[in-house]
DNA sequence: ATGAAAGCGCTAACAT
DNA sequence: ATGTTAGCGCTTTCAT
């Protein structure tokens, strides 16, 4: 591998000339740089990175820290988050937490500046004093929802308010008794939604009924299917239920037309994501749609912005809310 | 932020006998190790790695080249390649190529030698020669098929055998019209499938019926379910459908649920992949159920050994074969 | 405009 | 067992 030394010697100048032309400095003697650029091209030298950044003091990568990406919803972010990256040079290393408070702590805690610039994180069980473990100096943008009151730049759309919106399009259904699954002792985006489906309920004057609250403590399609046979098992089943995320209402899809109850007739369901597979279950599924693309760059952008300003430490922290809509589909036609 | 020299001033040692605690080096006089350690703890050091695997010749991190992160099969993989090659200390940069030629080629060309010790590489599109692009240095394991006829070390299932067992299981339920989704003209892994399929067929005396061989060009939900409209609309439809992956034959259960054909009565469909939602797809799907976590493990030992064997430039190119299952379910019973 | 030399933080010889 | 020093490849003063 061919170093800058390699090139000087080659060309007949110093490391500075060679160095010069690489980084595209324009004084340079055209005798020099020509001779210079054929010594780069037979040497098919290539900058070594790790030593440009050791000596800039950075290091040309975000880290992406979320539960795990075979979970579609991060799987697709994480894809945008890395174009978004790329357009400004960054590469992206992403760590999975499992979701568990022990892995996103030790991965906070081992994201020392050396090895990122910044980092986004999408936390799922963090309590508000693991961030901490933070390096003060390196920029953090939270990803998903204030689950914590900790004063970081956080990029998401309104979940109390898309809450309400799936909600209400029940409502205006028709449909009086429903029901949500997904509720979550500690999660933040969980509470939120909760919060936004008791508004929806209060607003069109429907009680509100405990037995249809029902908790998940995971957000995978199993415990969809699990907390929809519950429900359908109560003396009295909801008509319709607001799953918290794509993967639940995909389980409680399962759920229903295993306990030979039709959806949407029977009950409508509603989930939140917008996964690329909802388009295709049976029903195809009504959900929140969150603009995935426009999360990704805000979140990069406010980096950038972050790092601009050298660091930005006592810039006060950004809320950028992004825009969502709702997709209708048969799960509610 | 602490560097060795400053633990090394505060603790009263050189930094070589930092350095030595820090690495967990045996031999250090437990007086000094305990000052060294205190020292450690209260300038909360933590070692600059650009700069120690700039010293050791090697970057901590790997290359991983896939279409896209979005895709169901890939999310997983990534998932277990982070988990795999974390084991050993590496990071993990994931590139998306899109699946186009000219962004895997020019993904190849940019994995400069600097960035990574190794690549992980899934390749839908490139060519042999594409291949010329990379650094000889570095190790590369293809992942997924030999679509292309490179020396190159490579991981995957026996993919003509898997999909003889799934065309095979189509025949034992005595389906006589049995169709393919997904030949592609040149990705290595329509090809092999198309094999196996045809393999089978031939074995049980079942004539192959070139009006029943269906061409995807993108292997996406839409795609399937375009390629099964059409079959259904043959004057004599298939009573049975091999699709090269699980998203085909997502797309190809909800065509068949639109032309109001009953899967698997009037056609049982098989995938291929067995993407996590295809167990709670309806009706859930049959489907070739590769060990994914035995790829990504295989991938890492086989960049480890060749990188213990120096570059290990000149070991024969090795084809490891991981194991596979049928994963039987609703959409063949 | 360009060369010489220092130094980013670390590890590995070499010396003691 | 530990200190000293060179050097990984690069950029950046500081001279010239």
């Amino acid at each position: 591998m061919a170093t800058l030394k390699d090139v000087a010697r080659l060309a007949g100048v110093s490391v500075k000339t060679v160095s010069n032309v690489v980084n595209g400095y324009e004084f340079v003697k055209p005798d020099n740089r020509r001779r210079v650029e054929e010594a780069l091209a037979t040497t098919g030298y290539r900058p070594n990175i790790g030593a440009r950044n050791l000596r800039r003091g950075r290091t040309g990568s975000l880290a992406l820290v979320l539960p795990e990406l075979s979970i579609p919803y991060f799987g697709e972010m994480a894809g945008l988050v890395l174009e978004a990256a790329g357009e400004h040079e960054w590469n992206v290393l992403i760590e999975q937490t499992l979701g568990t408070r022990d892995r996103e702590r030790s991965t906070l805690a081992a994201l020392g500046p050396h090895m990122i610039d910044a980092a986004i994180v999408s936390p799922e069980a963090l309590h508000a004093r693991d961030f901490d473990q933070l390096d003060p100096g390196i920029p953090v943008v939270m990803l998903g929802e204030h689950s914590v009151d900790v004063p970081i730049d956080h990029v998401g759309i309104d979940n109390v308010l898309a809450a309400t919106v799936a909600t209400s399009h029940l409502v205006e259904l028709g449909r009086r008794r429903i029901a949500a699954i997904g509720a979550h002792p500690y999660r933040g985006t969980a509470t939120q939604r909760l919060d936004g489906y008791r508004a929806a309920l209060t607003a069109a004057g429907l009680p509100l009924r405990h037995e249809y609250i029902v908790q998940a403590l995971n957000y995978h399609r199993r415990d969809g299917a699990d907390a929809m046979a519950h429900l359908l098992s109560l003396p009295e089943p909801p008509d319709a239920v607001f799953c918290f995320n794509d993967l639940l209402a995909i389980g409680a899809l399962r759920a229903a037309a295993e306990h030979g109850v039709s959806v949407p007739r029977d009950v409508a369901v509603v989930g939140f994501d917008n996964n690329e597979e909802s388009a295709y279950s049976m029903p195809s599924l009504t959900t929140i749609a969150p603009d995935k693309a426009a999360i990704a760059h805000s979140a990069v952008d406010l980096i950038r912005r972050r790092i601009n300003i050298n660091g930005g430490q006592n810039l006060a922290p950004e809320d950028v809310q992004t825009p969502f809509s709702l997709e209708i589909r048969e799960s509610t036609r």
